[in-house]
RNA sequence: GCGGGCAUGGUGGAAUAGGUAGACACAAGAGACUUAAAAUCUCUCGGGGGCAACCCUGUGCCGGUUCGAGUCCGGCUGCCCGCACCA
C-alpha cells in the first residue's frame, strides 16, 4: 500500500471534526412532525481536564446519539459546564487569582479535548452554570419557590464540614464524612436556607414503580433514601403536668409492652423533664453523647447508654408509670426523637432495659410458645399473638396495627402516621462561588425577597481570596449593604450561595431553550423535547443529583414550567474505569491521560476500546495491549477497504437472483450481522458484542475471494455495510472511508442501513443430535424439513447409533430449526 | 444487621426466551515473510486421555426441577455496592 493510503487518524480526525463544526451537522431545533430523542449525558465538573471516565461517558451516549440519529430521530444531544464550586474557590486562593478565570480557562481546555474526540453535540447550545444567564433564572425560581412556602429559612443543627467551611445537606455526608473532602462532619446549629423536598416525598417515592427505564438498584437507593414508613404518633401524658411526650412508631401493636420511654440526647424538652436532684448527672450525659463523633456514635456496636432524667410519664394503654429516659441511640432526627421504649420486643430497649433493670412485660407471644420476660435472652420482633393487651389480646400481632390505630385515634390519644427519613434539603452554602441567594433582610419589614426587577442579584468580582473567615460576600459591604426593597430603609442581603447541586437540578430543561430571554424555559420547546429520553451517568449520583432534579422537576411542573412528572425515562450507570486492579486515581499512579491516548492512537482507538472492553454498566478494566488491538482492528478495516476500493467503485448493480452460493453465503454474513449490531445497540445497548460481530465479519470477509462481476457488488455490499456499521464507534475513520467509497453524503447524514429479511434466510440448517443431552453429532439439514424427517435423520446417523445401539429409545425430542435429543433407557 | 448485585479459560468478556459453553479480543506458544527487527499473515490455545477418529471432564460449592441447567429453584461460600441503632 502506497504512503498515501496510511491510516493517520490526526489528519482525518482533524477533517471531519472541522466538518462536523462548519455544517453544523448537529445543530437540533424543533420539528413537530419528527420523532425527537432527547439524549443527555451527566455534564463534568470543569476541574481543568477529562479524564477516563467522561471518555468512557460521553463515547457511550455518542453511540446512541449517533445511531438515533441515523435512524431517523431529531437528536437533541448538548453540552455544558456544571462550573460552580469549591475547587474553582480553593484554586483562587492558592493561585491569588479568581475563581471565574479558574473556571473559564479550563472549560475553555475541556471543550476542546471533547471537540477532540469527535462527539455529536450541538454545541450552540452549550451553556455554563457560573454564567449569570444561567443562575439568574435559578434565582427567579428561588423566589418563586420562597412564596409558596417551598423555600424556607430555620435554625437547626446542619453538618459542616470544617476543611470546606460550610455546611453540608444530608445527602452530601457518606460515612460521616465530607462527600468532597473526606473531613469528618461535626453538627453545627446554624440559620439556613431549606428547599421543602419533603413535601414532594410521596410522590417522589410513588414514582420509584413508575420508572421500568431506570436500573432498580438506583431506584430501591431512592426508595431506602426517602424511607418511608407507616405507624402512629403516640402522646403520652406526662405523670405530672406539662405537654405530654409525642412518640412515632411503626409498632404500635406493642404499645401495652412499653414500659419507660427514650428521649434523642438532643431532644429540645431534654433538660425540662430533668428534675433538679439528676441536672448535674443529665447534663454530664448530654455533654458526653455530643463529645463522642458521628462516626462512634452510628456504629451498631456502640454500648447503649443512658440516663434517668428523673420525670416519669404515663403508658396511654396501661395507665403504668414508664421512667423517662435520655439514651445514646435515640436519634433526634427521625420521628419525634422520642421512642417509647418496649424492651420485650426490640432489641435496642431489651438491652437497654437489662442495663438499667427496667421492667419488661411479654405483649406479643410467638404461636404455641410462652415467653417469659426472666429467661428471654433477646426481644422477640417476630410477629405473633397479642397478650397482656386488653381487649386486643388473641389477635394477631400484624393485624392488629390497623385496629390500635383507630382505637388511639378514637381515644384522642395517637393518630395513624406515615414518616419518611427524607429531610428538607439545605442549599445555604457559606462559600462565594455560587448563585447568590436572592433575599434582603430588613428590621422592619423582615425577610424579603429581591423584586424581579432587581434580579439577578449578581456575583461581584471584586473580592479578595485570602482563605480566611469564610465567604468573602460577608464582609463584602457594596455587596451586603442594601436598602430594603419595601421600605426603602437599610437592610443586609443574605450573602450564601445555593448548593451546587440546584444548578445541575434544571440544567436539562435550560439545553431545551439555552438562550430563552423571557425565563428559565421556552415552554413550548421544552414541550417538544422533554423528558429526556436516555440518562447516562455514574452510579455515585444516585440520591444526590437524580433525586434533586427529580424534586425540581416536579416543582417546576407545579409552577407551570413544565408538563412532565419526571426529567429522565431511561437511565444508565455506566461502571467506573479500573485500571491495574484500582479505580483511576492520581493517589494510586494508574490515570491513563485522555490527551496522550487521543495523541498516540487517534479519538476513534480510544471511543474503540473504551466501548469494546465491556458492557456500559460493567466496571472497565483499562488495558494498553487492549487499545493496541482496536487500533490493530481499525487498520484492517481500512486496508481491506483500500485493497477493494477499485473494483469494488466499478462494481456493477447488484442482482440478488444471480449470485453463486458463496456470494449469497457472505451476502447472508452481512445482513445477519447488520441485525445483530442493530439490536445490540437500539435493545441491548450491548456495544461490547455489537462490534464483536463487526470483527467477526471483518474476519470472513478478509478470508473471502469474489471474482465475478456480482461478487464485486456483493463485497462493495459488505464494506458499505461495515463502515456504516461501525460509524457509531469510530465517526472520524469511518467518515473518511465512506467518502472514498464515492459518496457525497456524509456518513453522518445517511440513514442506518436496514437489514434484507430475505438474505438472512438460512438454506440449510444445522442441527445439534444429543443423546440424553449430551452432544453426539451435527447434522445439517435443507432449510424446509419437517419433524419426523429430521428426527428420522438423526435417529439413523452412524455417529448417534454407537450410542443408540442395544439401548431403548423412550423420547425423540425436537426443538425446531435447533435440536434433537434422543433419549435413550 | 438489612437490602441489592456478582462469581464462566492465563486476562477482558460472549452465550438475548432452559437447547452446541468459551463468540470477539488480549496475552502466550509455533510457523511464514525479512540479512535482522518492527509491521503483517497463518496455525495452536479450559483440564485430562489417545497416533488418530474421538472419549472423559469442566461455568465458586452442595442438592433439586427438567429429555436437557452457565441460565430456573433451595441451601452454602467468597467478593462488591448501598443503607445502617430509622423506633
Amino acid at each position: 500500500m502506497s504512503a498515501e493510503h496510511k491510516y493517520v487518524p490526526s489528519e482525518i480526525e482533524a477533517k471531519w471534526q472541522k466538518v462536523w463544526q462548519e455544517q453544523k451537522t448537529f445543530k437540533v431545533t424543533e420539528e413537530p412532525d419528527r420523532k425527537k430523542y432527547y439524549l443527555l449525558e451527566m455534564f463534568p465538573y470543569p476541574s481543568g481536564r477529562i479524564h477516563m471516565g467522561h471518555v468512557r461517558n460521553y463515547s457511550i451516549g455518542d453511540v446512541v446519539g449517533r445511531f438515533k440519529k441515523m435512524r431517523g430521530f431529531n437528536v437533541l444531544h448538548p453540552m455544558g459546564w456544571d462550573a460552580f464550586g469549591m475547587p474553582a474557590e480553593n484554586a483562587a486562593i492558592k493561585n491569588k487569582s479568581h475563581p471565574a478565570v479558574w473556571t473559564y480557562e479550563n472549560i475553555a481546555y475541556m471543550r476542546e479535548q471533547l471537540k477532540q474526540m469527535g462527539l455529536s453535540y450541538d454545541w450552540d447550545r452549550e451553556l455554563a452554570t457560573c454564567d449569570v444567564s444561567y443562575y439568574r433564572w435559578e434565582q427567579k425560581l428561588f423566589v418563586e419557590m420562597f412564596k409558596r412556602g417551598l423555600a424556607y429559612k430555620k435554625k437547626s443543627f446542619v453538618n459542616w464540614c470544617p476543611s470546606c467551611e460550610t455546611v453540608l445537606a444530608n445527602e452530601q455526608v457518606e460515612d460521616g464524612g465530607c462527600w468532597r473532602c473526606d473531613t469528618e462532619v461535626v453538627q453545627k446549629e446554624l440559620e439556613q436556607w431549606f428547599f421543602k423536598i419533603t413535601d414532594y416525598a410521596e410522590e417522589l417515592l410513588d414514582f420509584t414503580n413508575k420508572l421500568p427505564g431506570w436500573p432498580e438498584r438506583v431506584l430501591i437507593m431512592q426508595r431506602n433514601w426517602i424511607g418511608k414508613s407507616i405507624g402512629c404518633e403516640i402522646d403520652f401524658p406526662l405523670e405530672g403536668n406539662g405537654e405530654p411526650i409525642r412518640v412515632f412508631s411503626t409498632r404500635q401493636d406493642t404499645l401495652f409492652g412499653a414500659t419507660f420511654m427514650s428521649l434523642a440526647p438532643e431532644h429540645p424538652r431534654a433538660l425540662e423533664l430533668t428534675t433538679p436532684d439528676r441536672r448535674s448527672e443529665v447534663e454530664a450525659f448530654i455533654e458526653k453523647v455530643k463529645k463522642t463523633d458521628r462516626i462512634m456514635r452510628t456504629a451498631d456496636d456502640l454500648e447503649k447508654e443512658g440516663v434517668f432524667t428523673g420525670s416519669y410519664c404515663l403508658n396511654p394503654a396501661t395507665g403504668k408509670k414508664m421512667p423517662v429516659y435520655l439514651a445514646n441511640f435515640v436519634l433526634v432526627e427521625y420521628g419525634t426523637g422520642a421512642v417509647m421504649a418496649v424492651p420485650t420486643h426490640d432489641q435496642r430497649d431489651f438491652e437497654f432495659a437489662v442495663k438499667y433493670n427496667l421492667p419488661m412485660v411479654v405483649v406479643i407471644q410467638p404461636e404455641g410458645e410462652q415467653l417469659d420476660p426472666a429467661t428471654m435472652t433477646a426481644a422477640f420482633t417476630e410477629p405473633g399473638i397479642m397478650a397482656n393487651s386488653g381487649q386486643f389480646d388473641g389477635q394477631k400481632s400484624e393485624t392488629s396495627k390497623e385496629a390500635i390505630a383507630h382505637w388511639l385515634e378514637k381515644e384522642g390519644k395517637g393518630k395513624k402516621t406515615v414518616n419518611f427519613r427524607l429531610r428538607d434539603w439545605g442549599v445555604s452554602r457559606q462559600r462565594y462561588w455560587g448563585s447568590p441567594i436572592p433575599i434582603i433582610y430588613c428590621d422592619s419589614c423582615g425577610t424579603v425577597p429581591v423584586p424581579d426587577k432587581d434580579l439577578p442579584v449578581v456575583l461581584p468580582k471584586d473580592v479578595k481570596f485570602t482563605g480566611e473567615g469564610g465567604s468573602p460576600l460577608a464582609t463584602l459591604e457594596s455587596f451586603y449593604k442594601v436598602d430594603c426593597p419595601i421600605c426603602g430603609k437599610p437592610a443586609r442581603r443574605e450573602t450564601d450561595t445555593m448548593d451546587t447541586f440546584v444548578e445541575s437540578s434544571w440544567y436539562f430543561l435550560r439545553y431545551c431553550s439555552p438562550d430563552f430571554e423571557g425565563g428559565m424555559l421556552d415552554k413550548e420547546k421544552a414541550g417538544y423535547w422533554m423528558s429526556v429520553d436516555q440518562y447516562i451517568g455514574g452510579i455515585e449520583h444516585a440520591v444526590l443529583h437524580l433525586l434533586y432534579a427529580r424534586f425540581f422537576t416536579k416543582v417546576m411542573r407545579d409552577l407551570g414550567y413544565v408538563d412532565v412528572d419526571e426529567p429522565f425515562t431511561n437511565l444508565l450507570t455506566q461502571g467506573m474505569v479500573i485500571k491495574d486492579g484500582a479505580k483511576m486515581s492520581k493517589s494510586k499512579g494508574n490515570v491513563v491521560d485522555p490527551d496522550a491516548l487521543i495523541k498516540r492512537y487517534g479519538a476513534d482507538t480510544a471511543r474503540l476500546f473504551s466501548l469494546f472492553a465491556a458492557p456500559p454498566e460493567k466496571d472497565l478494566d483499562w488495558n494498553e495491549q487492549g487499545v493496541d488491538g482496536c487500533f490493530r482492528f481499525i487498520n484492517r478495516v481500512w486496508k481491506l477497504i483500500h485493497e477493494h476500493l477499485e473494483t469494488v467503485i466499478k462494481a456493477p448493480v447488484l442482482d440478488v437472483t444471480a449470485l453463486t452460493d458463496e456470494e449469497r453465503s457472505l451476502r447472508r454474513a452481512v445482513h445477519k450481522t447488520l441485525k445483530k449490531v442493530t439490536e445490540d445497540i437500539d435493545e441491548r445497548f450491548h456495544f461490547n458484542t455489537a462490534i464483536a460481530a463487526v470483527m467477526e465479519l471483518m474476519n470472513t470477509l478478509q478470508g473471502s475471494r469474489l471474482s465475478t462481476p456480482q461478487g464485486a457488488s456483493v463485497m462493495k455490499e459488505a464494506l458499505e455495510t461495515v463502515v456504516a456499521m461501525l460509524a457509531p464507534f469510530i465517526p472520524h475513520v469511518t467518515e473518511e472511508l465512506w467518502q472514498s467509497l464515492g459518496h457525497k453524503t456524509p456518513l453522518s447524514a445517511t440513514p442506518w442501513p436496514l437489514f434484507d429479511a430475505e438474505a438472512i434466510i438460512d438454506e440449510e440448517l444445522l442441527i445439534v443430535v444429543q443423546v440424553n443431552g449430551k452432544l453426539r453429532s451435527k447434522l445439517s439439514v435443507p432449510a424446509v424439513i419437517d419433524e419426523e424427517a429430521v428426527k428420522k435423520l438423526a435417529v439413523s446417523d452412524d455417529r448417534i447409533k454407537l450410542f443408540t445401539d442395544e439401548k431403548q429409545i423412550r423420547k425423540v425430542i425436537y426443538v425446531p430449526g435447533k435440536l434433537v435429543n434422543i433419549v435413550v433407557a
